[in-house]
DNA sequence: GATGAATGAGCATTCATTCAT
DNA sequence: GATGAATGAATGCTCATTCAT
């Protein structure tokens, strides 16, 4: 209970802003570790070095907390991306950096990823209106991506056709950061190309004509 | 509490097998729409036309009764899954199948599927052990199976080399499994066939030589 | 479950009184074990190798088989003492008599012995009012017996006067039983012995004048 | 759940010793009305004017509530018993005024004393491993005492021939005890004299030979 | 601004007890 | 006569949340 039980001095009387950011920096570790339910307020409260009417002074309820949680870990996430895919580059280049940065971020920021990936395979947990959103939107941007690559090919899509490959390149991605986890040797320009290269290749010979059909 | 509150008929004493079966349907529905914790075994009994204390006789405490929906669903999928991809038949043919049968699984029983994807990503909920170990498993077989796949190739691989392949690709069929909640006009099939396009289709490529590179 | 689990063959179709007496062997047995609320009907109606209808059939409820422990053994002992201490012979002699009937049951029947003793310092217990009464009639006696051994001496009692007495004679016969569970090289005869010298001597040393006051 | 209910104020934010005492007044006044069963930790918060939660954060579950009363009322007793009776006392003396302190301390403190005194004849409730050993302590001592007594005399006795003779006498003490609930009217003096002049006279005969024995 | 102290409300669990066969 | 199957009702415990200082 001492002041630096756990490396974080327990200063007293900051700047409403920087409490904030302990706080949530707190929760999201927690929220990580063990998940909304199992998370309890009095461990977060403990971890930030806060009491707890402070949590809920500075952040309301555990679902906004949570929600708050969500909402920081989200927005850096497309900032992140959404810098490094300008839109005046070839498709295959933004996704190529948009794959990229995206593992260097879950590489940075595991405890925030691990918060952001559950949430949405999730229907304990409250429901982020924005992630959703966002969610989506992030797909749409994706099929859009995967449609303006079919241009002047011999199979031109629609974003609505491409919407199903994105989704399944979404899910690869999420699935090999948390193979990551495991297989720590791997890095994130490595991951990043070998989804390039089985996603994309593979859905490039598809616009080109080049199908798989099964045998009967 | 009228006989028919929830569409079945609450019969009384029933043999224990049948009873058990009710119960675990009813289990897997509730998990499946609430998730772990904010299932409560009131709500799970009362959907199960069964009174608490059978549920307690019958499957023991909370987390059992999880166990015991997981560990169903799993041999469930995995005797679906194993039962369609003969290990005689040559690789694509046997990714082929289990993919189809994977979804087509997956469409007849949406609970039972939630409830086993949702565990796989949860820290929250009762570990399964055997899960666990069964996924790995999956993986270790698909990693294999696209090793095997590469023989002859211009650039054979070994099982440990596919194997973020084979994250990628499981992670791939999860994701449009659960994309295709929101999107039911697609089948099984259809599923099945644009996931072989562009995954397989892709990791062709690469054991052919055809990569993709970054333009830097 | 088969038939022969606790060495009690659970033959069917056996005449009431019979089926009554298994089941009381039972729950004195898991009473004393177990204490009364510890003590489950499952676990009653398992050694006795009964189905729990057949108890409720036969003995009532928890409460009422508990009483029906109590009274069966009560009456036990209060006979087998009765017959030992014929009221025609000298209070001394009475008073060994029964001690050492009694000590001799307490060896016998250890558990009925286990449970009328719980029952008399319990609260929580059902209240066997017989029980009551007869102890407290067992008391009077006691008070009367000793009493009576005033008879003629320089300090002639009234039963009301030796009613702590017999109080205390009592308790230390308890309280010796129960020291003899730890003790078991003793004789039933070597502690009535010992318990007679000790109270009996002190009474008498009473009644003679012969007694001991504080120095002060 | 006015303020007054059981004529205790309900005073809110008191520190933390305070409450923790009030509780342990009310367990333990419950604990004694009751037994440890059928008292419900409802019950024991209503009578101490305090929420069950605090209940827990205070004094830990049922068992650990239990054990704490335990330990405060045996504590309390030993110490009341061990302040009177100093060592440099004549072996007499020391065990008068052990007894004289005994009974005031049951007059004084009657909830207490039938916790202490329930939980040693009983199965059901948690173990005290300190109690029971404080109980084989006081044995001891009491034992030794009175071997002491006997040092000198005609028949000197070790502790361990003495110890029944101890055991007999603290049932004894205990019986009068209980039995001094229903007869009100006796002191505590008057009780630890009864006491002395029964046990003390007829130990004393003992060891100067003049013994009590059987007839045939 | 900051907190120790306090609680309402819910949940898992377990019995004693009784039908329906 | 005998029982497997079933339940109402209680109880221990915990957690998010908020006063009073």
């Amino acid at each position: 209970m001492k002041a630096e039980d756990n490396g974080r001095p327990r200063s007293r009387r900051l700047p409403r802003e920087v409490r904030e950011r302990q706080i949530l920096d707190a929760a999201v570790e927690v929220f990580a570790a063990r998940g909304f339910h199992n998370a309890s307020m009095d461990e977060i409260s403990e971890v930030a070095g806060v009491s707890k009417p402070m949590l809920y002074a500075y952040l309301g309820a555990k679902d906004e907390l949570f929600i708050a949680c969500v909402r920081r870990e989200s927005t850096l996430l497309i900032e992140t991306i959404g810098g490094a895919a300008e839109s005046d580059l070839p498709p295959v280049e933004q996704l190529w950096r948009a794959l990229r940065v995206f593992f260097e971020y879950v590489q940075r920021n595991r405890a925030g990823w691990t918060v952001l990936h559950r949430q949405t395979n999730s229907q304990g947990e409250p429901n982020v209106a924005e992630l959703v959103e966002w969610r989506e939107r992030a797909m749409v941007l994706i099929a859009e991506l995967l449609a303006r690559a079919t241009d002047g090919s011999a199979q031109p899509m629609q974003p609505q056709q491409t919407e199903p490959f994105a989704a399944a390149l979404a899910g690869a991605g999420e699935a090999l950061a948390d193979w990551w986890v495991d297989n720590p040797e791997h890095t994130a320009d490595g991951l990043a190309m070998r989804l390039m290269n089985m996603v994309w290749m593979g859905f490039g010979d598809l616009v080109e004509g080049r199908t798989w059909t099964p045998a009967e």
